[in-house]
DNA sequence: TATATATTGATAAAAAAATCACGTAAAATC
DNA sequence: GATTTTACGTGATTTTTTTATCAATATATA
């Protein structure tokens, strides 16, 4: 029970339901069901069960899941629950979307500090988040204790990048340029490739033009 | 093999390929080996080899794949051969940094007009792509011919621009919000979820914790 | 209080995806 | 020219993920 691997896709989907449970919540409502999830989201009530089983969750025949106690245990599971640090670096157009962004705030992650290598970025402050130079960071993140590193800076750079970051005591990389860094094995690596989701809608639009 | 469904993760895939190709491309390489791409990735070669099959491309042994007919195969495969136009609606943070992004021109999508309701914002021109008031999609779409939509605007508006987008031909849309916009069957609908991304990473760092 | 109903969690079956294993072909080496 | 090596393609196998089935249980209703 313990040591069963969770399904990358069960941790994709969970956010989702947590998104739609919240608005529930601020509808009014108390309870959820899986085939109500189910339902909103086109995906089996089977799936939505197991995948909710993985956080530990236990609902109530007939009644469903209180609401209250479902997003705790997703946001526990997903550890959204303890509050860290974040650095990014590239505070261009990508990475200032993502600093000017409140969404995160719920998955406990707070982007603290930004940094750039180009002078005209350095010292503007966005959304309250301050852009240092990049030969600060090192020293900031040790003396912060900042474990999670976004990376949205040209990709010509991801790699120096990463091995800054690396070095500099961050175990977690969220990675949004479409290079793939050399990171150890103990560095937990995230990459967000927006082109595949392009790719996926040209491909569905191709499909469909060949029928 | 005309209706063989293709995993939704070959053609998520591929895109990483075609990056990677066109990098050993611009270093001056011919040639390019399943091995080659799989240990980058750090996948199974054999996987490599079945995506590649997908498009229709055939290696031969011992020298792998010519990288011009590789890139060809993979832009044809995904659609990327045919350009096709795009609007967005939401030129806030997130809109207008995709607006700036040169780096969708590969998949032959290019953004040509924004839309947005916010009076400060109608009028602006970013990255040479100008930005209309809302109430002119439906009129534009139309008479332009567009068929992909990109939604970027504030969650809550994403089901009323999803209508909007429906009625004005769009048949293909791109979702960033977190909602899920209820849209006919025959229109195809992507939803990015930067949350996912930022669960996986947050999940795994509380997994490595329980260690 | 008894009965019907909705929804759960567990287990089994099916489907899909990834990996393995093997035979073959092209190039390089002897 | 024979032999070795490398990488290919593909059917078989394993693993993972999704879907189906079903007994158990809490609530509502008669
Ligand atoms: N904007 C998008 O919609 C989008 C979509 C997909 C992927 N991306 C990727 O995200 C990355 C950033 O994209 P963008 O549109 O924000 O580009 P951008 O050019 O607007 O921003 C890049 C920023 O990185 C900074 N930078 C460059 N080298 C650096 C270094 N060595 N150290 C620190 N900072 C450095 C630059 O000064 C700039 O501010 C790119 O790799 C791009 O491929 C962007
Ligand atoms: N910025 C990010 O990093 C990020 C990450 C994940 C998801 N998102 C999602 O992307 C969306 C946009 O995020 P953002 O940070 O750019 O927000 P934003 O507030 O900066 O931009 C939203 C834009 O949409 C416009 N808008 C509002 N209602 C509209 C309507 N009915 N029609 C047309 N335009 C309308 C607003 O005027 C504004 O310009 C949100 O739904 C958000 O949840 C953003």
């Amino acid at each position: 029970m313990t040591d069963t691997t969770i399904p990358t896709n069960t941790i994709r989907r969970l956010p989702r339901y947590y998104h739609y449970m919240q608005d529930l919540v601020d509808q009014g409502d108390k309870y959820v069901t899986s085939d109500q999830i189910a339902n909103y989201f086109g995906i089996h009530p089977t799936q939505v069960r197991k995948d909710l089983a993985f956080t530990g969750l236990i609902g109530k025949p007939k009644v469903g899941h209180v609401l209250q106690e479902a997003l705790e245990s997703v946001r526990n599971f997903l550890g959204w629950d303890t509050n860290s640090k974040a650095f990014i670096v590239g505070a261009g157009n990508l990475g200032s979307a993502i600093i000017g962004y409140g969404g995160f705030d719920v998955t406990g992650v707070s982007i603290v500090a930004a940094f750039d290598t180009d002078p005209d970025k350095i010292g503007h402050v966005i959304n309250g988040i301050e852009v240092f130079p990049m030969r600060k960071f090192t020293d900031m993140a040790l003396k912060m204790g900042v474990k999670i590193g976004i990376i949205t800076c040209a990709a010509e750079a991801a790699e120096a990048v990463a091995n800054t970051m690396v070095v500099s005591g961050i175990t977690a990389i969220w990675n949004f340029t479409p290079v793939k860094p050399y990171v150890p094995e103990n560095v937990i690596m995230e990459q967000t490739e927006l082109y595949s989701s392009l790719a996926i809608l040209s491909r569905r639009i191709k499909e469909l033009e060949g029928k």
